[in-house]
DNA sequence: GCTGGCACTCGGGTGGAGCGAGTGCCAAAC
DNA sequence: GTTTGGCACTCGCTCCACCCGAGTGCCAGC
């Protein structure tokens, strides 16, 4: 176990390295910090803690960086979550009003995101199969083309063209969707395969085949397809990466371009509250030097989707985790209100 | 006016230099191309190209590289546009022919174009507009709130929260419905506001003010919000932008986070045919040292929306502007029969 | 008008010297 | 046992001098 002053060394040179982007050396942390013992003592302790795997030295005859492992000491024991100032919180909350529809708060958080972190962020759209049924449309086009909407309680809006196996009468388009709608109207997307389950037997042999495709696509198409929709933004901070950005640009934005990817990174933050991923923590070999805060947001009490944002293993995790939390809180508040 | 020779020149000045992305001097050029006169002679010729401006030197003792106007004469002079080869244009075919809705294509398009042209693709989703009205819905969702849905032939749809300022009865509604449809769907969305104008008057007073609203929104909200949205993608691509990427690459990202710029930049893109700008043609700061490659595309013979590349100057032109076509037809295609 | 020859320019690469920040270790002090 | 000052050592970085070679412009001759 680290003594309580090895703790504040590590504590004090993450801040450092945050702040100037350089390995700090004993003497400016004693300059720099109120420690209260001499350059020597400090290199004693950053000697214990380099040993420990906290933090490394890039070349002998160089200052410390924390390693991930000392980041993740730095996140879990050392650093809270730094709350907004008030003024934050109002432009947020004012930005966020404007917004039309879903795709605009959608657009408009990950706009806020990036620019309150100055990092690249990170927002899935409001999955399917955890929302609420709001309605579901059924529109006749030509003889034996329907076309089918679906409207969930967080504004989603889903629409997908079906062939027909055989022509469908007016008549029996609107039993349909009234039937449709009386048995799922109200109800989690996730419940929805149960209850329509036996919903083809009460129709006509002949329009059977077609009431089948309708609920086949509903259920399999529509969600497969559009479960897993999320926008990216402020890619332009990944130039604030640090010297060797040129380097690592490359694979971090090939990584942010795989969506399949990110949405996997998002699932893996844990439900409750905040979930931040260190470097190596990251599965994806483009994002080993890349940290990920995500965190769930949701119109209730549950979580619908994720948002977070992308950035150096070298970023401010105290702002960042305060801005990713209080973005993740208004997002509910106004889809809630929608 | 410039000799046969001079121009040949300058067109192997330009295709050498997008190859090595080095200044090209006047032995390589004679080695590399069958000119049949000596160095020196090029030397001459490469002085009078580099007086009028088609060429130049980053530092005496270096080759030459194109300027913008040199590009811009090779474009308009010297390059046609090079065809696809047909397992790309059947792989282009099979990949768009996949997608389930329009934001599918839209972002099948985007990833198709950025692999093809190895660029930053950027496709606009088809205007509102310019497209035809399939379908208007309206649902009821509590007593004075309504959700209006619009369909368009492109295949389209959007959405949006109406507060009504008075309770809207179940039978209103579908007459406002049907009377709605019954004058806009299979018209031009641009014509609806002269269609639906005297709609209100032909209800009852207590309705009227529900029905302006309702209409409002229709005409105002809805497209101003989602009239110009587009999709961008292959940003991992502006790594190869040459050596000096570094420098470049933040403005070139921080313009297309702009989406108002880029969109007046596609915008500018003339109607017929496809639009080359190049360097400092586009007006915006951080594209100076790009050039755009955009074209028009629809489902029927008129463009709905744009779409097109970005990329260094220094990029193969026939090629992009080829893949460009190809994909813009394609697309229009797969609109066409949805 | 084309060509070969020639002097000149200048960017880029190489290698050594000096500098300075930072370290590790040790003996002495607290 | 912990802390401290001292000291030798390491090593990345910068500066500078140097050379090399690709490329140019010019000129006289064909």
């Amino acid at each position: 176990m680290l003594s309580e002053r090895r703790l504040e060394v590590l504590r004090a040179i993450v801040q450092d390295y945050v702040g100037t982007e350089e390995p700090v050396g004993s003497k400016a942390l004693t300059e720099r910090h109120r420690l209260g013992v001499s350059p020597a003592t400090i290199r004693n302790d950053m000697a214990v803690l380099e040993e420990e795997g906290y933090i490394a030295q890039p070349h002998t005859s160089a200052g410390r960086i924390p390693t991930d492992k000392g980041y993740r000491l730095f996140v879990d024991k050392l650093a809270g979550v730094k709350p907004l100032s008030s003024p934050e919180r109002r432009a947020i909350q004012n930005f966020l009003e404007g917004a039309v529809d879903l795709d605009d708060v959608v657009g408009r958080t990950v706009r806020l995101l990036a620019q309150l972190t100055r990092q690249v962020a990170v927002v899935q759209y409001p999955s399917l199969t955890r929302s609420t049924v709001r309605h579901v449309e059924l529109l006749s086009l030509a003889p034996a083309r329907l076309m089918l909407v679906l409207i969930t309680d967080t504004g989603r809006v889903e629409q997908r063209m079906i062939d027909c196996p055989a022509p469908f009468g007016e008549v029996a388009l609107a039993d349909l969707r009234a039937r449709l709608n009386s048995r799922v109207v109200g109800r989690r997307f996730a419940d929805v395969p149960r209850l329509v389950q036996d919903l083809p037997e009460s129709f006509e042999a002949e329009d059977r085949p077609t009431v089948s495709t309708v609920l086949a696509t509903l259920l399999e198409n529509l969600v497969e397809e559009t479960e897993e929709r999320l926008l990216i933004g402020g890619t332009a901070n990944l130039t604030r990466f640090g010297h060797d950005f040129p380097m690592m640009i490359r694979p971090v934005l090939e990584a942010l371009e795989e969506h399949v990817v990110l949405l996997k990174l998002l699932g893996e933050a844990g439900q409750p509250g905040m979930t931040v991923r260190i470097g190596h923590e990251n599965a994806h070999e483009g994002l080993t030097s890349t940290s990920v805060v995500a965190v769930g947001y949701g119109s209730g009490d549950e979580a619908v989707a994720k948002l977070g944002v992308v950035g150096p293993t070298r970023m401010d995790y105290p702002g960042t985790m305060g801005a990713v939390r209080a973005v993740a809180r208004y997002v509910g508040q106004i889809l809630a209100e929608s």
